[in-house]
DNA sequence: TTAGGGTTAG
């Protein structure tokens, strides 16, 4: 007896005895494999199929390939490959079909590596002759694996025209998908070789190129190439528009999305996924609650969401401000996966409810039982930076070690980035100095850059000026190398050293830098409106400027002096401080909200670009106090709510 | 023995 078949005896055994009516004496062969047949095809679990496997052990059809094939196919869509080799195993003489299926499985599976294994056996043994199928599928499990079996992908490619499967468009395809998923430039070229040398094209074969483009830092090739083809489907739109949303074209990705609408291509799931990252990004609410409710309306009965569009819509709402409406998505959920946990984590986090973000991760940590619920190595980097956030240093430490203790994962850099952050911030300042210096790998320029914050905020000037030192040896966005002096230089400047301030500023411009304009963005009645500082070009901008200074004076008469601790370099009379700092670009922005957006409770909300100065914090909460209004600001990395002269970061970013 | 391969892209 072979091995599989010891597997299935208890179940054999089970049935000589037993009712179930459908277990006769085979008087008629043919009649029962029909039979068995239709009910493979009809058969709804795992039991059932195991039950119909031992049947056709028992009636000896072991060795029908049509009918180890359905039962693979089920095995196969259920995820079940064990119950699947088992089956294949017994098979003495398998089929090009069925060798095809466990090749299909293993390409498709977390190990596409097997499926090259399996093709060697396959040949070692002449068990069956591979086809175009075979071929299409090995170049599936290349292309899934990245670059990593791209070598083994050029044999194939080598032998697919040897032996004369070179003409097929499925396996074109597969030649094109699988050089354009190793994405590098040399790589594309030879995807656009195979691409120009079809004879027939499908639009399979277009947006695999398509997506080969956008996988390589060349949208313009992208867009080229889109503009050519003959007929485009909603895999071509959504390829455009997640590849637009993953490389910083928010605002061209949700264009997209709108000309899809106007050329009548329905969106599906995936599509929805990638425009609600588009809006995550940008900070638009609006279209997000839109593509919402189009979600809700749309959704065809039985169709089950996906996982990852709930996912989607709970990054949305936290990155647009509405972590309630985040929170609920996720409540409701009937599924979730470990992106979902840490999404949720991360945005109430952002939002400044640290304490409920690591409550959320105590209740994840419960759910033992839940398959696909656990924590990975993201998690913890949102875990982390809760604690960071929280100033919860001791339960940080905790988590560190359970990272590798508990959940047997290697600590990365982020983690390490987020306990350098996580001690800066709480102002242990040479702890984190220590940690930087002798922590496993070279330190980024995040690890730097949370030390030098937290430098800022101790008002330790030493320090900071030896980490600005180290930030200098690395490759920098000349952005960020501006953004990096100019707190050297308020650091200076807070202590009054202003020889250094000068030289820091001498240092800017000799390297050509200066600081990015900070731009903040507030959308009224559907429209977004820009402000830079200083800006006047806005329609309405005397009334915006009327309104900034009415601020200003309240908050004078309040006593609330302005802080012009955080002024830029270049600007050392005190008087030009202030008039600098009143017209900020975050200024401009809320004063426009507060004229333009009626008070009916829903708050005004402003993203800007950098981080919030001091002075614009200080008076975000006092308006929200003085006027009465909730304001809502996304900076670079947070949220702050500013209700009744409070913010939610607690003063702490 | 007619029956069979979730062929490929986001």
């Amino acid at each position: 007896m072979a091995r599989g078949e010891a597997v299935f005896s208890e179940f054999v055994r089970g049935f000589e005895t037993r009712e179930n009516g459908f277990l006769l004496q085979p008087s008629n062969s043919r009649d029962l494999q029909q039979r068995l047949f239709s009910m493979l095809q009809g058969c709804k679990s795992m039991r059932e199929l195991a039950r119909l496997h031992a049947q056709l052990l028992v009636n000896g059809f072991s060795q029908k390939n049509f009918l180890i094939t359905k039962l693979l196919s089920f095995c196969v869509s259920s995820n079940n490959l064990y119950h699947a080799t088992q089956a294949f195993d017994m098979v003495k003489e398998p089929s090009t079909i069925l060798c095809n299926q466990m090749i299909g499985a293993f390409s498709r599976s977390a190990t596409p590596e097997t499926a090259l294994r399996f093709y060697n056996r396959m040949r070692a043994s002449a068990m069956a002759q591979p086809n175009s199928f075979t071929f299409a599928f090995l170049l599936g499990a290349c292309a899934a694996a990245g670059t990593s079996l791209l070598k083994q992908g050029e044999q194939l490619h080598a032998r697919i025209l040897s032996a004369g499967f070179g003409v097929d468009v499925y396996v074109q395809t597969n030649l094109v998908n699988m050089y354009a998923a190793a994405a590098d430039s040399a790589t594309i070229e030879k995807a656009r070789k195979v691409f120009d040398d079809m004879p027939h094209r499908n639009v399979v074969s277009w947006n695999a190129m398509l997506a080969g483009y956008l996988r390589s830092g060349d949208a313009p090739s992208a867009f080229r190439l889109f503009d050519q083809m003959p007929e485009r489907n909603a895999v071509s739109w959504t390829t455009m528009i997640a590849g637009c949303a993953q490389s910083g074209r928010s605002r061209q990705a949700l264009t997209l999305f709108r000309e899809m609408r106007r050329a009548r291509i329905g969106a599906d799931q995936v599509t929805f996924v990638a425009a609600l990252s588009a809006c995550a990004e940008l900070g638009d609410l609006e279209m997000g609650r839109w593509i919402h409710s189009r979600i809700d309306r749309g959704a065809s009965v039985g169709e089950r969401r996906l996982v990852s569009l709930n996912n989607a819509l709970i990054h949305m709402y936290a990155k647009c401000g509405a972590v309630q409406d985040a929170y609920r998505v996720f409540q409701e959920m009937p599924r979730r996966s470990t992106v979902s946990w840490t999404t949720m984590i991360a945005g109430l986090t952002i939002h400044g409810h640290g304490d409920d973000a690591l409550h959320l991760f105590r209740t994840m940590q419960c759910m033992k039982e839940a398959k696909g619920e656990k924590p990975d190595a993201v998690t913890f980097i949102a875990v982390l930076n809760a604690c960071c956030r929280t100033g919860r240093i001791d339960e940080g430490y905790r988590f560190f070690e359970q990272i590798s203790q508990v959940y047997g994962i290697r600590p990365s850099i982020e983690h390490y980035g987020c306990m350098v952050d996580m001690l800066s911030r709480a102002g242990r300042l040479s702890e984190a100095w220590q940690l930087a210096k002798t922590m496993p790998m070279q330190p980024n320029e995040a690890v730097w850059g949370a030390l030098l914050n937290g430098c800022r905020a101790r008002r330790d000037v030493k320090l900071a000026s030896q980490v600005v030192d180290r930030l200098m040896e690395l490759e920098l966005e000349p952005a960020h190398a501006a953004g990096y002096l100019v707190i050297l230089s308020n650091a200076y400047a807070a202590a009054g050293k202003w020889d250094e301030v000068r030289r820091v500023r001498e240092r800017m411009v000799k390297m050509g830098l200066s600081k990015p304009p900070g731009r903040s963005w507030v959308h009224v009645n559907g429209v977004l409106h820009s402000f830079v500082a200083g800006d006047r070009s806005h329609r309405r901008a005397s009334d915006i400027y009327r309104m900034v200074g009415e601020i200003a004076a309240r908050a004078k008469l309040e006593g609330i002096a302005p802080d012009t601790s955080q002024v830029l370099l270049d600007v050392e009379e005190e008087e030009e401080r202030e008039a600098f700092l009143q017209h900020h670009s975050e200024k401009l922005a809320i004063a426009f909200g507060l004229i333009s957006i009626p008070d009916v409770g829903e708050p005004i909300r402003v993203t800007s670009n950098l981080c919030i100065c001091s002075d614009c914090h200080s008076t975000a909460k006092f308006v929200s106090k003085a006027f009465g209004r909730e304001i809502v600001v996304r900076d670079q990395n947070l949220f702050h709510h500013f209700v009744d002269g409070c913010c939610s970061c607690k003063d702490y970013w």
